[in-house]
DNA sequence: CCATCCTATGTCACTCAGTGACAATAGTGT
DNA sequence: ACACTATTGTCACTGAGTGACATAGGATGG
C-alpha cells in the first residue's frame, strides 16, 4: 500500500506507463469518446476491472503526468528567493517546469488530444484547480509575501492563464515555438519590466 | 424546434427553470454526487428521460444560466469603445456582469454547490473554456486592436482568472463583499493605475 | 364536434464508466 | 514444500445518458 520505491512499486509504475502510452495511441486514432476502455482493455491484454487498477478514470489514462504537478509546484514556490515578487517566482517557476515538461514524449500528440476532448480538458482544469490552492498557499507563505488569500489565488489563477495560453498558442503552431518564451511574453504583457 | 420566442419556448423555459430550482435544492440538501437523477424526476413528477430532455447534463441542472454567458459577453466587448486598452476593456465588461449576475436568485447556494463539487468546477471551466475563444476573438477584431490570437487569449484567460478569485473569496466571506469590487481589484494588482 | 397534427411525455432496453465482492493465481520469502 | 501477499479475472451492480417507439393532450382546421 505503501508508495515508497520497492521494486514493486517501480514495475508498477512502468506498466502503467506502458498502458498509458498504448492508450493515448488508440484514442488518438479512434478517438477519446467513440473508444471504450473495453476496448483499450482488449488490446493491452487486461481486464477493464484490472486497468482501473492503474487508473482511476478513463481520462487519467491520457493525464497521467500532468497531475503531481501540484505539490512539485508548490515545494519550487517555496524555494524562491523571498525578494523575488510573486508574479515574477510565478514566472520563474512555470518557466523551469516548462524545461523539464518538453523532455517528455508525445507531448503533442496529447495536447492535441486534450484539446480537442472537452472531456479531457475538463478534467484537465479541474486537476489545476486543486493545484492552485496548494500553489496559491505556498505563495501566501513565503516570508514577508503579505499577500491576502484572495490575491495570493489570482495570481496563481493568472500564472495558469499563462500557462493555458502558451499551451494553446504552441498546438496552433504545430509545436514550433517555445512554450518557455510564449509564457515569458504572456507574463510580461501585464507587466511590462 | 426554433428557438424563437413563442408561447411555446417560454413555457419550456420555465420549467426548465423550475425544475433548475427544484433539483438545486436537492443537490444541496442531500449533496450533488450522493443524489441521483432518479431522485431528482421522482421529487419533479416526471421521468428521468424527459428530464433529460430539459437538461443535456446533470450538471446543467445546476449550471444552467451561467452557460449563455459567452455570446453576449463577446458582443459588449464589442461594443466597447476602441480607445479602450483590452485589460480596461475585459474589466468593464466583466464589472456590468456582475451587476446583472446579483440579480439572479440562491447565487450563494449555487455557488457554494458548485465550488465543494469537482465534477460541477469541471463542467464550469469547461464552459468557460468555449467562451474564452468568442471572447477572444470578439478582443481581437476590435478596431484597431492589434492583437494577436496568443496574446488575445492570454488577456481574455487572465480576465477569467480574476472572476474565479474573485468568486472564490466572495463565497469565503459568505457573500458579504462586493464581487465587482474584488474584480476591480484584482485588475488592478496586475496593472496598477 | 370531430379528425388531424404536433409536441411533450412515458416506457423499455441499451451502452458505457466505474465499483464492490470474491475467487483464482501468480510471486516472494522461509 | 508452505505460507503470505499482491495482482488479476469474473460477475454483478449502480448511475448517467441515449435511441426507438408508443401514447396522451392540446391546438388547429374543417
Amino acid at each position: 500500500m505503501e508508495e515508497a520505491d520497492g521494486v514493486r512499486g517501480r514495475a508498477r509504475r512502468a506498466v502503467r506507463a506502458e498502458l498509458a502510452e498504448l492508450a493515448l495511441g488508440l484514442f488518438v486514432e479512434r478517438g477519446f469518446d467513440t473508444t471504450t476502455v473495453d476496448d483499450v482493455a482488449r488490446v493491452a491484454g487486461l481486464s477493464k476491472r484490472s486497468l482501473f487498477r492503474y487508473f482511476a478514470t478513463k481520462e487519467d489514462m491520457v493525464l497521467g503526468v500532468v497531475d503531481v504537478m501540484g505539490e512539485g509546484f508548490a515545494e519550487e514556490v517555496r524555494a524562491r528567493p523571498a525578494e523575488e515578487t510573486p508574479w515574477d517566482c510565478l514566472r520563474a517557476v512555470l518557466h523551469a517546469w516548462e524545461a523539464r515538461i518538453r523532455e517528455s514524449t508525445d507531448q503533442l500528440a496529447r495536447l492535441r488530444l486534450i484539446e480537442s476532448t472537452p472531456t479531457l480538458r475538463a478534467r484537465l482544469h479541474q486537476r489545476r484547480d486543486e493545484s492552485r490552492r496548494l500553489i496559491a498557499d505556498a505563495l501566501r507563505e513565503r516570508p514577508g509575501s503579505g499577500l491576502d488569500g484572495f490575491t495570493a489565488e489570482f495570481y496563481t489563477a493568472a500564472a495558469g492563464a499563462a500557462l493555458d495560453a502558451a499551451s494553446s498558442e504552441w498546438l496552433r503552431t504545430g509545436g514550433a515555438t517555445d512554450r518557455a518564451t510564449l509564457i515569458d511574453r504572456a507574463f510580461t504583457t501585464l507587466r511590462p519590466s
